[in-house]
RNA sequence: UGGCCCAUGGUGUAACUGGCAACACGUCUGUUUUUGGUACAGAAGAGUCUAGGUUCGAGCCCUAGUGGGCCAACCA
């Protein structure tokens, strides 16, 4: 009925085994717990995708969880952008919860922990407490306060929390086992102290609780079945049953957590602290800029929520190291898009291309098909006249039989128009073409199912009238960085690898029907690719961001 | 000098409790086409890091090696 053979990833096979170890269908719970101090990039959109499919899958609640412990770094304003991004992907969490919503309870099971005489207040600098965690490969000291009595610890907790103590004169730290081979293990700081406004408990609380000391008692808090995150989280799972082991009540269901391989993508940089150092150096305008791999921009790129959710099931879950290329990211907007935009005809490097034969000041309203895909999408009425503009790269004043497209002497098809033939052309003072001459056939007109209309012609050529042509703003965008893997080079920092010709703006030429298009409208720009109105837009000038050019095989052979 | 994780075509994933390695992208060929796009048909490309072991039989299990990653923030 439903198992359709598909295959499972290992995420799933996980969730099956518990299913057939006794937890229950309606006990599957998962979370996407994302820390408002940045914008969600594409590696996020993974996550969300594999944490929602999920529940989409089991029929089961998926929360959404602001991991908002440090009030240092984050800001409502993300906390607003990341509910708009997941929203635009077309997710719906089942509750809109927050890890300051559990601080007070965290800060009663810490006053169990301590009376359990498994926490104790240290009062070392950060410093001396690094010292004593030692390395990886020498164990930790203990602390020398490490058995201070339970009535001194509380009596510090309490201090700390009423704000009666300085930023880093104490912490409380888990009692664990200084020489665990896992350094998490070593006597982890669960509260510091931070004088900062929370954007959610303004000055309530003095102390916020560390990452570790947060997430799992939140999970079993929300009653979460599975939390999935990324694999440098591996280690802390110990610490995190551990926790779990302090306020564990067995009536309850016991989170899991189980860790996945963050997805890579080729040629920029997967990382909310590095995108967040492309904005504040400026080398993009924002968050939302189109070349960024966040959400936000691949949205204002021209991206659907479909083409993301399709890159993101089709490159499944692992937990190797990965670098996704892409390409495959471009395929499935090309996918998409292909389905959904309508074709129009914009001429972005042009020439001027007169018809000799065609007489002067007649318009013709020539009828152009929106989109062969979509029978649906219509037709729509294109200016034809004398003057034309069309790219420079169409045209060649002689050239092998490989270019289906204008030169001297041969004939080529003007998209949704007639059969021309190129006859000479003009150039200035320095040997540059400035205009082209052709003659047309008026029998050979598109759609009017004359023989000379169903004549084939090696190529088609897109055009613009030049009288009615509007002067458009099109940003074409390039991959951000020129290295594959900017950031996995040991001798050089990835902000070295930006590409310099990630952004080219230009003017182009389209036909008159795009006037009234609204901003996220896209389009397939015939012949050159697929492209969206950027919202920098005004009623008095339209600016296109490129999405993705189509796939081009006569690049190739011309090169 | 430690602990843990990982290792399948160029890339990313599959292969139920061991039974002659599959899918997608990419690449290359053709066909169709008023987009050198799309669609369709087809091809090449790995014998599963290495060496042992268990087994009638191993990509799947075991051991060792090699390679890569993670771990010493009062970040998440």
């Amino acid at each position: 009925m439903n198992n359709e053979a598909a295959p499972l990833n290992f995420i799933e096979h996980i969730i099956e085994e518990d299913l057939t170890k006794g937890y229950k269908k309606d006990q599957l719970c998962f979370r996407f717990p994302p820390e408002p101090n940045g914008y969600l990039h594409i590696g996020h959109a993974s996550s969300i995708c594999l944490n929602f499919g999920l529940g989409e899958r089991y029929n089961a609640p998926v929360n959404l969880r602001f991991d908002d412990t440090n009030p240092a770094k984050e800001e409502q304003e993300f906390v607003d952008a990341i509910k708009r991004d997941i929203s635009w992907l077309g997710y719906e969490w089942a509750t809109e919860c927050y890890a300051s919503d559990y601080f007070q309870q965290l800060y009663d099971w810490a006053v169990q922990l301590i009376k359990n005489g498994k926490a104790y207040v240290d009062s070392q600098t950060s410093e001396a407490i690094a010292e004593q965690k030692g390395t990886p490969n020498t164990p930790g000291k203990p602390s020398p306060f490490r058995n201070r009595s339970v009535e001194e610890n509380l009596d510090l907790l309490e201090k700390m929390k009423n704000g009666e103590t300085k930023e880093g004169e104490h912490v409380l730290r888990a009692k664990v086992n200084m020489e665990s081979p896992n350094m998490l293990m070593r006597d982890p700081v669960m509260y510091r102290t931070i004088n900062k406004n929370h954007h959610r408990t303004g000055t309530d609380w003095k102390i916020f609780p560390m990452y570790d000391w947060t997430h799992g008692e939140s999970d079993y808090i929300e009653q979460v079945s599975h939390s999935f995150c990324t694999l440098e989280f591996l280690p802390h799972r110990e610490l995190y049953d551990w926790f779990l082991d302090q306020v564990y009540d067995s009536e309850k269901l016991r989170p899991k957590q189980r860790e996945f391989a963050r997805r890579n993508l080729s040629h920029t940089v997967v990382s909310k602290r590095k995108l967040a150092q492309l904005v504040s150096a400026g080398v993009v305008n924002g968050w939302d800029d189109p070349r960024m791999p966040t959400i936000s921009g691949l949205r204002r790129r021209g991206y659907t929520p479909d083409s993301i959710k399709n890159f993101a099931d089709s490159i499944g879950v692992g937990k190797r190291e990965n670098l996704i290329d892409v390409s495959h990211l471009e395929f499935n907007v090309r996918e998409d898009l292909n389905k959904i935009a309508p074709r129009i005809m914009v001429v972005l490097d042009p020439v001027k291309l007169i018809i000799d034969n065609y007489p002067e000041g007649k318009t013709e309203m020539l009828e152009a098909e929106n989109n062969q895909e979509d029978e649906s999408a219509g037709y729509r009425e294109v200016p034809f006249t004398k003057e034309l503009l069309i790219e420079r790269d169409d045209f060649l004043e002689e050239a092998n039989r490989k270019f289906f497209r204008l030169t001297i002497g041969k004939e080529v098809r003007l998209k949704n128009a007639y059969i021309i033939k190129g006859e000479s052309v003009v150039k200035d003072a320095d040997g540059n073409i400035t205009e082209i001459h052709c003659s047309y056939d008026p029998d050979s007109k598109s759609g009017s199912g004359s023989e000379a209309s169903l004549r084939k012609v090696k190529g088609t050529l897109h055009w613009v009238s030049a009288e009615h042509a509007l002067p458009v703003e099109v940003r074409l965008y390039d991959r951000l960085f020129t290295e594959a893997s900017p950031d996995t080079n040991k001798e050089k920092d990835f902000m070295e690898f930006i590409n310099p010709d990630s952004l080219q703006v230009i003017t182009g030429y389209a036909e008159p029907s795009v006037k009234d298009s609204k901003i996220e409208d896209k389009f397939q720009f015939q012949r050159l690719g697929y492209f969206v109105v950027d919202k920098d837009s005004t009623s008095q000038k339209l600016i296109f961001n490129r999405t993705v050019p189509l796939r081009d095989s006569w690049s190739k052979l011309a090169e």
